[in-house]
RNA sequence: GCCGGUGUAGCUCAGGUGGUUAGAGCGACGGUCUCAUAAUCCGUAGGUCGCAGGUUCGACUCCUGCCGCCGGCACCA
């Protein structure tokens, strides 16, 4: 059983394929700051993250590197660990799949759900590379492994099953009796669209992987990705009367995982369900979407040695509206830093604050504040409140800096400084101004704390506390709380102004030698995709792919397809060889007609959308890019064999 | 192809159920104060509200079609 005063929250576990950049950060970043926001309410907020360290993947990185897959993860983990801790973010569970106690949750996750009869043993079939060592699992029989691009071979093993059918109705009531289930509305509208229109049983276990969790009394079957990872969140916990979880915070892509898989996989097993999936969008560099091919991956840690670690909270938390995608920057984020926490807050504080020391001797002065900046404050606050509890932080922020102008504005207005040098009766002016701006400051500086805890911290300090800002509570807010008298602490600039160029010059180098010391970590043949020693083959091999040189005669778009061009393309046969090709997305059929390209003449010919393939045209291409087809500097002639 | 979302100032975005001169922040430009971090504050410039029709006395706001972008499914990988 859970206790009524907790608030038991989740970021995904990350694979140990790879090393923490931004993206990991933000989702680690943004449940710090619900963390934080909890506490502030008064629960007993507890946090949870952790690794994913199983899998071929990870086997293989292991290998690569000559350790043993635990050795690996035990460096990749820590590297997990050192991030958040130097990112300054308060982890209270870090929950490793390689765990014991996780392996005895899975296994007794498996039993129930299998003394409930919502598991069986069946024959999986599918398409596995045997020289990579995967499942494709969308993949026809003949289609080609997409890691190596060596044909697929259709095997047959025998899996458990998850009865994940017998949940249809189920999770439509689940999500229909609790709208708050998945969020936000667009993602829970598409998980109902994918669930309504069916669902199939779900292989969770496999034969040919030795790194994961045995299945009991059973070791040649482990546990295959989600059942094992998605655990996690019930191990970090173990014991602690926390399940279920308040919140689990997830980026879109995993969103059928925790909407449809895991509620299934507890509702089986008799558990109860976590109370909230919310889901955030991706975070773009410059537009672009971060991936390892592009090389545009950027690390949390080169921006938080330059400007901090709360400009890049403040950035991610303010620029983004959470659940969207959001674009990360380095212009962005000193435009931020510079117009927001320098200008905005930083300065705010500085001239308030000074004011105090050479206007009332360091001494908060007696006064009760001017009524409409209390009230302003008073509104402001609840309204943010209101906003983080919506996780919408971005509206948050925006409010709270509405109070920061506010303020500045009433200090011109008055003009203390004319104020101190009257004297007399404008003395009493004097001190309402500045109590007004202390008092604001402190529950503007004490609102913000979930979102950049160390500066708040700061300013709290030199707003004279003497107990940490993480002890206010949110009934700390009201107007009128900041003791006259209470003497300040020293100033000092919070958020000194960046210079642009500089700073962003700064961050990019650092950004540059991170990524060395990561790729280093990791093993170079990781990241980047490059031939592996064992993966030599010899000429004669080669020499089987007869690639040759065509002409693109005709072009057509393929109906019912937005990806496919069906191409007739002579290369000096009796007739045109009839080619089906993925390459709509970025060729319009009538610029390819007379175009040379390369094809491989000799694969096997296989059916798309009922359009027979005779063969398979080159084209470079990333992951997630266009493809770029091959051509010809000088005249290439037609039949003519690449070699 | 189906479903959903979206397209408003250079940038990021607000604009319940249609109604006088379409807003904010940042950026730019000009001015001001001097407590403060060349900060603050005041002001100015800048928008055919994706395009084309339609409904209406009147549409950014409703309807239809088209175009662009994003996402889900299918498909592909």
């Amino acid at each position: 059983m859970k206790s009524g005063n907790s608030y038991y929250l989740t970021t995904p576990i990350y694979y140990t394929n790879a090393a923490p950049h931004l993206g990991h950060a933000y989702t680690t970043i943004a449940a710090d700051t619900i963390r934080r926001f909890k506490g502030m309410q008064g629960l007993n907020a507890v946090l949870a993250t952790g690794t994913d360290e199983h899998g071929v993947n990870v086997e293989r990185a292991a290998q690569a590197q000559g350790k043993t897959p635990q050795e690996y993860c035990d460096v990749i983990a820590e590297e997990f660990r050192e991030q958040w801790r130097t990112l300054g973010l308060a982890i209270d569970r870090f929950e490793r799949t390689t765990s014991d106690r996780h392996a005895r949750n899975v296994q007794d996750l498996f039993l129930r759900c299998r003394d409930r009869g919502y598991v069986y043993k069946g024959q999986y079939q599918g398409q596995y590379c045997i020289f990579d060592n995967l499942y494709v699992n969308e993949a026809k029989p003949g289609d080609p492994c997409p890691e190596c691009g060596r044909p697929t071979e259709t095997v047959t093993e025998e899996n458990y099953f998850f009865r994940l059918s017998k949940f249809q109705d189920k999770l439509l009531d689940l999500y229909n009796d609790r709208p708050d289930f998945i969020q936000p509305d667009t993602r829970r509208n598409e998980v109902i669209a994918f669930v309504k229109q069916g669902l199939q049983d779900l292989s969770i276990t496999r034969t040919s992987i030795k790194w994961g969790i045995p299945v009991p009394g059973e070791p040649q079957h482990v546990f295959y990705v989600w059942f094992d990872a998605l655990t996690t969140y019930l191990s970090a916990v173990q014991g602690e009367n926390l399940w279920p979880a308040d919140l689990h915070l997830i980026g879109k892509e995993i969103v059928r995982f925790h909407a449809v898989y895991w509620p299934a996989f507890l509702m089986a097993a008799d558990l109860p369900l976590p109370k909230k999936i919310f889901a955030h969008g991706w975070l773009l560099f410059e537009n672009d979407k971060m991936s390892k091919s592009r090389g545009n991956i950027v690390r949390a840690t080169p921006i938080s040695k330059v400007l901090g670690a709360d400009a890049l909270r403040y950035f991610l938390l303010r620029e983004v509206v959470f659940g969207q995608d959001g674009s990360f920057s380095y212009d962005a984020l000193v435009g931020r830093y510079n117009s927001d926490l320098a200008n905005g807050l930083g300065n705010l504080a500085s001239r308030t604050l000074t004011m105090i020391h050479q206007y009332c001797g360091g001494a908060v002065p007696e006064s009760g504040g001017a009524s409409h900046i209390a009230e302003a404050a008073t509104k402001t606050t609840a309204m943010a409140l209101d906003y983080f509890e919506k996780l919408d932080f971005s509206r948050a922020l925006e409010g709270i800096w509405g109070l920061i102008a506010a303020v500045d504005k009433f200090i011109v207005e008055r003009a203390p400084w004319k104020l101190a040098r009257a004297g007399g009766e404008a003395r009493q002016q004097l001190e309402e101004t500045l109590y007004s701006a202390a008092e604001a400051l402190r529950i503007i500086t004490a609102l913000l704390y979930p979102v950049i805890p160390e500066s708040a911290e700061k300013i709290w300090w030199q707003l004279g506390y003497t107990h940490p800002i993480s002890e206010v509570r949110t009934r700390d807010l009201n107007w009128g709380r900041l003791a006259p008298g209470q003497l300040l602490g020293a100033v000092s600039g919070v958020f000194p102004r960046a210079d642009a160029k500089a700073s962003i010059e700064r961050m990019r180098a650092l950004e540059t030698e991170e990524y060395a010391r990561q790729q280093a970590l990791l093993g170079k043949s990781v990241p980047v995709p490059a031939p592996r020693a064992d993966s030599k083959i010899s000429i004669d091999e080669f020499l089987k792919i007869d690639m040759r040189v065509g002409v693109v005669k005709e072009a057509a778009a393929v109906k019912g397809s937005d990806k496919l061009l069906h191409l007739q393309v002579d290369i000096g046969e009796a007739k045109p060889r009839s080619i089906v090709a993925g390459i709509a997305g970025a060729y319009k059929p009538e610029a390819l007609i007379g175009r040379k390209v390369a094809i491989v003449a000799n694969l096997q010919p296989r059916k798309l959308k009922g359009l027979e393939s005779q063969g398979m045209i080159i084209a470079a291409s990333l992951d997630d890019g266009p493809p770029a087809l091959v051509s010809f500097m000088e005249d290439a002639p037609i039949g003519a064999r690449l070699r």
